[in-house]
DNA sequence: CAGTGGTCTAGACCACCAC
DNA sequence: TGGTGGTCTAGACCACTGT
């Protein structure tokens, strides 16, 4: 059952995928490449293939196309480091830009109810957190703290009190509003981090909520072992 | 500079993805969808339309084409617990299996070179992993040890004498090994979790790759909190 | 305004599956 | 053998960029 089977067949988009990967891999980054229709042309394919072959490329981030413009090399990815201890931050290169850091209170948003277990009414800490790269927003956080922690420390480390991390990471659609914020269509492939911080009895003590795209941004998660 | 402009036109393939994402929460998870044609027909639009919509779908794991029986609704992922002290393991839903566990000795492969620094012609061992779910490999795993580590502490746990572990997210392309494994095709987004254990003088100890279906596959990943 | 990417179409043919 | 997804084409038109 579902034998999902390899085909045997070569396709012409993924002999095209191949020669970009290529032609790409001795390009610097930002070079421009040879636009679609003369790509098509040299290769003997039609358009469509070609830009079959190169969203292949664009969706892992080896390539990035600009309307109107170009299609052009991308640099590598941005690294956003997440230690156990300590609240998501980035990590170049490329140089990513902490652009907005802002703290509000709020009641009990939807994400947080049945996370955050806190009687109703209640009210919680909203920490919203964006990082740029030029002007392109790749990341974008939402924490929510219980009123009693230490702000200063919740903003960057984590909450008091906290002593274990859940780190769940998925790969899914954008939703409208995320694709808002990043500035990229809905659907788009995102990371969503999240993070659940937990006290000695396993309460949930804050979450915290990291969507970035995919095509651009790698994770590396630091811990210590228990000894 | 590098606007990234958000689209203002409503696109047909948006309408569609959107219309059939609403079509698919009222389905149940292994619910064929009727045929591209005749969605086509339906919804007014051309296959090609159809297919780029379904494709977005597709890329996040929120449906699975069978090539020849249908387009399918996609059941939840299978969750990849990463723990400090314990090396991956499936939990379910849906339930995954451990299909081949296999231990071999091997000479300092090239993923381990610069990686595990061992002198040249020291032996490793070699474990690999791979998990099903129903006939489908999801993720493959290899872990890269020292002969002198304790070799049944090994394939499910830390290393002896690991203390710290860093863990490497990327989400890439597949190569054609991976492809071929996955039973992909080669290009097919994947996660790609590089863990690396360090002992008390920060000399890696083991290496582990494990390699998985983004569009099929979470990561969980728990640790302590230093106190 | 010329050049480029973004979308969409109608149709063709192939490969696979299940009856 | 009919129905389904998989690939590919040639062309059209739109939206955006940069000169």
């Amino acid at each position: 059952m579902m034998p999902e089977v390899v085909r045997q067949t070569a396709w012409r988009r993924d002999d095209v995928r191949e020669r970009l990967a290529e032609l790409v891999a001795d390009l610097p980054d930002g070079a421009r490449l040879p636009a679609e229709r003369d790509l098509a042309d040299t290769l003997l394919v039609s358009r469509t293939t070609v830009r079959q072959a190169t969203q292949e490329l664009v969706a892992v981030g080896r390539l990035a196309r600009r309307h109107g413009s170009g299609t052009y090399v991308c640099g590598p990815k941005v690294t956003f480091l997440l230690e156990p201890g300590v609240r998501g931050t980035v990590v170049g290169p490329p140089e990513a830009v902490l652009k907005s850091c802002r703290v509000r209170h709020s009641s009990v948003p939807a994400v947080v109810t049945g996370q955050l277990r806190v009687p109703k009414g209640v009210g919680v800490l909203e920490v919203g957190r964006s990082w740029l790269v030029g002007d392109v927003p790749l990341c974008v956080e939402s924490s929510y703290l219980l009123d009693r922690d230490s702000v200063v420390v919740s903003i960057n480390g984590a909450p008091e009190g906290a002593r274990s991390v859940d780190t769940a990471v998925e790969h899914r659609a954008a939703t409208a509003a995320e694709a808002d914020e990043l500035l990229v269509r809905a659907g788009t492939p995102v990371f969503a981090v999240n993070r659940r911080y937990y006290d000695d009895t396993d309460n949930t003590v804050s979450v915290a909520v990291l969507v970035c795209r995919a095509d651009r941004c790698s994770l590396l998660l630091r811990s210590a072992l228990p000894r």
